[in-house]
DNA sequence: CGTTTATCTTAACGATGTCAAGTTACAATA
DNA sequence: TATTGTAACTTGACATCGTTAAGATAAACG
């Protein structure tokens, strides 16, 4: 009863358990934390048994680690939305923009995501899952488009890991409490974000 | 036997149980991880019994933010360090190369710090210990001190957060493997850090 | 020496990840 | 439609975990 498969049909017992455990850990991760992401809480909740997941997953990391698959595809879809119809300089700010506001509004979420244990896949395969790579390659293609000055190639390149590190770096200050936009004399986030953004591309247009 | 107090003189049962078993703790996470990390364990590998931490600590999380404590009186050591006898600009590169090979040659200590929960203190007393808070001031310090072209006190301000920010997003890139510095075509962690650092510094000097 | 008190041990509780064995129900086949 | 195979699930168990309560021990202090 407490739940029913929607996309595909219902082929199994339950209908499509191994997508219902990944919403119920999503949620719980969002609602309650990392703390209360325990594998047979997942499975009470969804209305299954304890060992049930194991049908469909080796173990809870792999379970966490399809979490940070799907908390990938939301971030992509976030970023994309604060990009969309800008160019330039403005796109950058935008992605820095959603970047950072993605990662506050799902703090656990994207912790889980940055943690490698969690965020790597199992096996010996290794296949590691590229989480972060959407992200990633929307703000490359934003730096290689926009007209900012470069004295080489190689500082264009180096261009790349700079503008990510310094998102990053600040998504996490901010997210670990470490640093507040009022610090510095800015009353809202955005603010400070456009401000910041404004600062790194300062002297590089 | 397994261990015997050396700076105090042996007041209690054990010596010094506390110091004792944030050594270990620190130990374990250097030598295998924070999934190694359990109160029995440490427990047990201090020798002596599982509730007996539960004399020095209230709880598991307590010990934890202990040995983040511990943790950053090391990185501040290796910030002092690494900038010791340098100034302006050089200082700063300095400090970045300090902060990021912290982190790389203790990646779960380093992670453990960053973490929120970990992090914290207990109570509701509000004082949380500013864990980063020496290599923040630090590099605050050698901020304002080096020759930077400030346009203005806001600008300033700014650079505090942006070269943190830089710096801690390009460590937290480089420690979960999003990054390397071969990527970009350097062979070298140092090779890197030190275009980054130039480019970051460009047209601010 | 006797009392007090912090330190430590033992035993137990519920919760967790995981596995082994059994049960159920869908699906293909006859 | 009846049979059978197999994937999906349940039940029960194990070791380990964090934490607490009650008791033992030994250091400190009168």
């Amino acid at each position: 009863m407490a739940y029913q498969g929607n996309k595909k049909v219902g082929r199994y017992h339950h209908g499509n358990l191994r997508k219902a455990l990944i919403a119920k850990a999503v949620d719980l991760l969002e609602q309650e934390g990392v703390s209360a992401l325990s594998l047979r809480r997942i499975a009470r909740d969804t209305g299954v048994s304890q060992a049930a997941p194991y049908s469909h997953f080796q173990s809870k990391k792999e379970l966490l680690t399809a979490v940070c698959i799907e908390g990938t595809e939301w971030f992509g879809a976030y970023m994309s939305k604060a990009a969309a119809g800008r160019q330039g300089i403005d796109r950058i700010a935008g992605l820095a923009n959603g970047y950072i506001h993605f990662a506050l509004d799902h703090p656990a979420l994207f912790h889980l995501m940055c943690t490698r244990t969690a965020a790597e896949s199992a096996d010996a395969s290794g296949k590691v899952p590229e989480v972060f790579s959407e992200g990633y390659q929307m703000l490359e293609d934003a730096l290689a488009a926009a007209p900012l000055l470069h004295l080489d190639e190689g500082q264009r390149q180096l261009d790349i890991p700079l503008a990510w590190g310094q998102v990053h770096g600040l998504t996490h200050l901010l997210l670990e409490g470490r640093i507040a936009p009022q610090t510095f004399g800015y009353e809202d986030l955005d603010q400070f974000i456009t401000a910041v953004v404004d600062r790194f591309l300062q002297n590089k247009t």
